[in-house]
Order: C-alpha cells, then structure tokens, then sequence
DNA sequence: TTGAAAGCGCTAACAT
DNA sequence: ATGTTAGCGCTTTCAA
C-alpha cells in the first residue's frame, strides 16, 4: 500500500481508522514478509515453510486479520456461496430441505445465500440478484421460474438445479422423488385395506410433483379395478389451511357419497385434511376415512396424526443434488436435462389400517431418522 | 453471442472464453462509451445523460450483462448481505423469524447468508465465515455466541444484534420479547382460571429467554400467593419431544400431587406437552391440566391444540432489529448494548378455560395475523 | 456529462 | 520458498 519505511513498518494500518480492518499487507508488515507469502499461508495446500506460516499465523491473528473472501472471488472467480431459492417455509418439508442443504454446505465451507419467494410468484428477480453475486450454484425449491432464467444461469456458467421438481424438455436437471411411483404406494394401501370411494387433496397446480402422485394414484387405482367415477380430486393449494377448508367442502357436499380413503398430496395437507375430518366433521380416521401423505415429515409422526405416508429421502436426494452441482470442480460442464427420480418409501403409521400382509412393518412409535 | 463484425470493437471479450461473463468493458464497447459511464449507468443517482444512460442500458441487455457485486463491493466496502444465524429451525417460530427477516430484506434489496448452527453448539465459526464474507451486519437468534466474537465483529465495523436473546452486561445490542413480562401473563391467566399446583417446562438453559419467562411466571405466581413448594421445574430442551418426554416423566412422578397448570416456555413445547397428556397420560385439556405456552406460532392455533399463548410481536421485533442494525448509513457507529424488549400480548384459545373477567377476548377461531 | 486512471484486497504466474 | 507484478471488475476522484 502506501509510504512505508524502514525496519518493522507496522504502525501505520494499525493507527489508522477506528474499525478499518486489517488486510493482507499489514500482516505481511508485522510477518516482515512479503504478502503473497500471507495468501499462500492461508492456501492450504500452498507451497511454504511451515516456520513461515505459522509466524505469519500468529501475525494475523495478532492483528485480527481474517482473510476478504470477496477480494479473493474476485480473482479466483468462485465464491463459494450457493443460492438456495425456496418458495415455501409454511411447509415443513421444505424447512427440512433448507436445513438439510445448509448443513451439508457449511460442512463443505460453503455458504448459503437464502431467497425465499412468496408462492405462485416467479423466481426470476431471485436469479438476477445471485447473478450479481456470481454464486457458484443454484439450488431452487417449490418455486417456478421460467426457462429463460435457466439458460441464463447456464450461459453464465451457473449450474442450476431444481429440487423436487422438474420441466420436461428443458435443459434444466432436477432431483426429485418418484412421486408417480409413490402416489401408487399409497394407491396400494389404500386398496389393500379395501378403500372403495377415494379423495384427492392436490397441491400446487403449477409443478409437476402434485401432478405425478396424483397420476400414479389414480392410475393404480384405475388398475386396481376403481372406476374413475369413484375418485374424487379437490384443490388443497399445498397448504394445511387449504387442505382443511377443502376437505370441509368435500365431504359436507351432499350430491357424492363419502369417500373413505383421502390422499392428501403431501403431508401438510393430509394433516389439515385429518384436522377438518376429526375436529369439524366428527369423523374417525381411519375408522370412517382413511388418510394417506407423502414426504413424511416429523409433525405427520406425532401422535395427533400419525400418518401412513410416503417418506422422501432427503438426505440421498440432497447428495443427488449437490453433486450434480460440481461445485467442486467448475471445469466439469454444466449437467443439462438430467431428471434423477428417487424412491420413496411407504412408512405405516395409523391413518390406513395395516392390512394383515404389511403387519410388522408400521412404525408406530416414533422416527429412526 | 459469439461473432459479429463491424465497427464497433466489441470483439476482444465476447470471443474468449465459452461461458464468460461480459463486463462492463465489453457493455461499454458495445454502447460506444468509457467504462465509467456503464458503471453511471447502473447507478441509481448518478451524473449521467438519459439518453446515454439507455444506450447504455439496451446494450447490456444484449450482452446479457449484470453488474458483479462482488468487484463493486471492494471498492464501495458495503456487499449488502446481510448474515442470519439461527440455531434452532425445528422450532417453527424461527422459522417464521427467518421468514420475516429473509423478506424484509429482500425489500430492501439486501441478500441473506444463513448459517444454520446445530442447537448447543456456539456460532463462533459462523462468525469466522462472515467475516470473510464483509457482511453489512449480523443477526443472531437461538444460538450462542461468544463475547469475543461479539467485539471482534463491532471491531471491523460490523453491526451484530442478538433477536430475542441478550448478553446482560455485555456491549452486544439485542431485541427481544419482554419475556419476563409474559411469563407473568401466563401466570396470571392460570390463576385467574383457578389453578393451584405449577409445572414448567423449561427451554434452553444457556440462553435468558427461557430464563426470563420462569422467572416472570414464578414472581407472578408467588405474588398471588402460589407457595414455591406448588411449582415444579422440568426441563424441555426447547422441542417437542424433549417436553414431551419430561411431561410423562413428571406426571408419573408418584411422589407428587398433579399439576393442574403447565407452562411450557415455548410453544413447540407447550405441544408436546398436551400431546403427552392426551395421547399418553388419557389427561384432558383443560379439564385436568390447563396449558400455557409462549410465541404464537401458527402450529398452535391449529385445532387438536389451540393453545393459550402469549403472542411475540415478530414484525415488530424484526423491524427494531433492522433499525438498530442501522444498514442504510454505515458511518452511524455500532449501538452497543442496547436492550429493546418488547411486550408480547396474551391470546386465549382453549388450553386455559377463559375465566368470566376474560371473556369476549378469546380468540376461539383462526388467526388474525 | 464523459473519460482516464488509480485503487479495493486478493491470487497467480513468473522470477529469484 | 519467497518476492514481484499484473490483473480480477468495479467505483471514484480528477480532468477535460
């Protein structure tokens, strides 16, 4: 930096602004080294003596130095921040997600920048402030946003993945679980305790994932000999609240016989549905209704609930994620139109009767997560 | 974006490298300009003519350009990115917190680095991470933090502000509901419903959160002329199961009367203490025991609980928060020590039975908020 | 109003 | 192993 003398110039800095903080050259001062050699000391697997790093160590540590990682990005050209975008806390499935991402990341010595966006508003504002801060990934989650944003990302050599959704053609890759094959598992229970007329709470319309438990519902239904006419589909806008006023709707509606499985889409809603069938309708479940969830989130453990569901593996699926992302090696070409499926499982809890097949595989109690 | 020819010496940049990012060199190539005057062009009250200011602005989109912040933040030393530490996201209030604080922010036009740090654990290294990071500011909330940490962040100028935990004695700022006060109203609800024999679940003990609300229920209780032999303490660990173990354990307990009132200091805990009581003990609520809890989290007003609380004013608190944060003029010096605490309000629902002198406030239903 | 030039704090060749 | 030097992409004087 600027004038300095002789023998150990280390006053200067030190004097200066109340809270300016120290940079690289003022340790190096107090090191009596040059400053490069303070980078390299704080590269890991940098060529310098260990005598000399560990002086100027203690020169940084004596000065409060921490090293600028945004003057570093600028060079280096990685940041080491990974974008989480996700469009709904109210769902604790979600919050599961954040948490699960934010750990993993931390333990790799990555932060996170978090956005999160109101439901049904696009993610596009989102993507244009962590395009300014050149994240090294994008991870987004129940939230939409349009596929120019997507090539916007790749041609700026951001790797983009969506979690828990996909579009299909576009380049965009995803990791999400096998929600047609998990739709069928609750399918499947439902039949083999001899459900006959069934309820659908759906979730958000604009994704693909309500759509595929839905279709695998309903199709293994079909295939189990159902007639359509037997499955009814009402609109629970993913949300506890939603899903507690619909289910209201539906069973108070006196033109249609009363189902007796209900397939809430995702467990928030299967417990809204619970909560409106027991505390507003007077209904047993699974007595008089059954009902079936799919994420398999802690709340649906509870004793108040619970509830038969499909568990998704968040932790396998966040690996999915985070290696998809390269984020260790950015050389590595962005991964395009990759659309990894995961198996759930079907977790047995109390809202579906264990038909005698499944004895010995409800979890009764509490979670082995 | 590849080739294109003509005057304009465009070239240079645009050829390079397969995904690189354009800069404002090559936007002001295009615009027929000098560098600064892209740099003008992007910001908001500079001198710069409207006409090229557009000029500026169309070839940018066509270059697909978007200023870094990163480079703009060594210059201007403010990188808008504000730091969140949260220690407990099972706890749904903070995940509200986040919420609120996430889109408050987002306003602003600020981002949102997270660290999620696991509960017991200090934040000392997500501060070392920050730091780094040269964030405008920190906010803390359910975690610990050391006093070191506190001072080696106001001494680079960055603000910290404890949300709803403070450091008696210490130079930290914090914000944070008047918990000993609404302690005091859980009390007061429980005698007026006509209680005799206390139990407390008690949170975290590090923190004073949970410290304060005992002591303000415990004050008020023994100023109504409670005995201090008819209040018995557990410990809840701050989550649903940790109360919901310590409730079984204590109502089991033979060897002393049965409470009839329980506060649980939070009300994820005030949760799984009724769950306990209910789906365990075949105790009902209120008739048998009345239940307390503190914070108001939507998960409380849900029908299987309806649970009497004592409402935290989040909106409110998160705005202190900010305003003492002061992001918008840096060269305000840090506040130190400030300690807001803010009155939270009693809601009655159905865990206490509404004594007559109450009536008419009980809110029986939903939410206003 | 615009342009030229000097940094911001760091990394990464390249010399030594 | 260490020092020197040239940037990274931007903001900000200072001149024009």
């Amino acid at each position: 930096m600027h004038a300095h003398s002789d023998g150990r110039p280390t006053e200067r800095k030190l004097m200066a602004r109340k809270s300016s903080r120290s940079t690289s050259f003022d340790v190096a001062a107090l090191a009596g080294v040059s400053q490069s050699v303070v980078s390299r000391a704080f590269t890991p697997g940098s060529r310098i003596a260990d005598e000399t790093r560990t002086r100027v160590l203690e020169a940084a540590l004596k000065l409060n130095y921490v090293p600028n990682s945004i003057a570093s990005s600028l060079t280096t050209k990685r940041t080491n921040i990974v974008a989480l975008i996700i469009g709904n806390l109210d769902n604790p499935f979600y919050v599961h997600v954040l948490h699960t991402f934010s750990r993993r990341l931390q333990e790799q010595g990555r932060q996170v920048l978090i956005f999160t966006v109101e439901p049904n508003s696009e993610s596009d504002e989102a993507i244009m402030h962590l395009l300014k801060y050149q994240v090294d990934g994008v991870v987004l989650t129940a939230a939409q946003l349009s596929t120019r944003m997507i090539s916007l990302c790749h041609d700026r050599g951001i790797p983009i993945v969506l979690f828990n959704r996909y579009i299909p053609g576009s380049d965009a890759s995803g990791v999400r679980c096998d929600n047609v094959a998990g739709g069928a598992l609750i399918a499947e229970a439902f039949l083999a305790a001899g459900a006959q007329n069934f309820a659908l709470i759906t979730g958000d319309l604009k994704g693909t994932t309500s759509g595929d438990r839905v279709r695998g519902f309903v199709e293994r239904l079909l295939d189990g000999g159902v007639k359509r006419s037997n499955i009814v589909e009402v609109h629970g806008h993913s949300s506890y609240e939603g899903a507690f006023n619909a289910t209201i709707k539906l069973i108070r509606d006196k033109n249609r016989v009363r189902p007796d499985a209900l397939f809430g889409v995702n467990d928030i809603m299967a417990m809204g549905a619970i909560d409106a069938l027991r505390h507003r309708l007077g209904l047993r479940v699974p007595d008089d209704i059954m009902v079936g969830g799919f994420d398999d989130i802690p709340e649906g453990r509870r004793l108040p609930y619970q509830l038969t569901t499909v568990r998704q593996p968040i932790e396998q699926m966040v690996n999915e994620t985070l290696s998809i992302l390269h984020l260790d090696d950015p050389t590595e070409p962005i991964a395009r139109g990759i659309d990894r499926p995961i198996k759930g499982r079907l977790i047995w809890r109390h809202t579906i009767p264990v038909p005698p097949a499944y004895r010995g595989e409800a979890d009764v109690t509490k979670s082995e997560d």
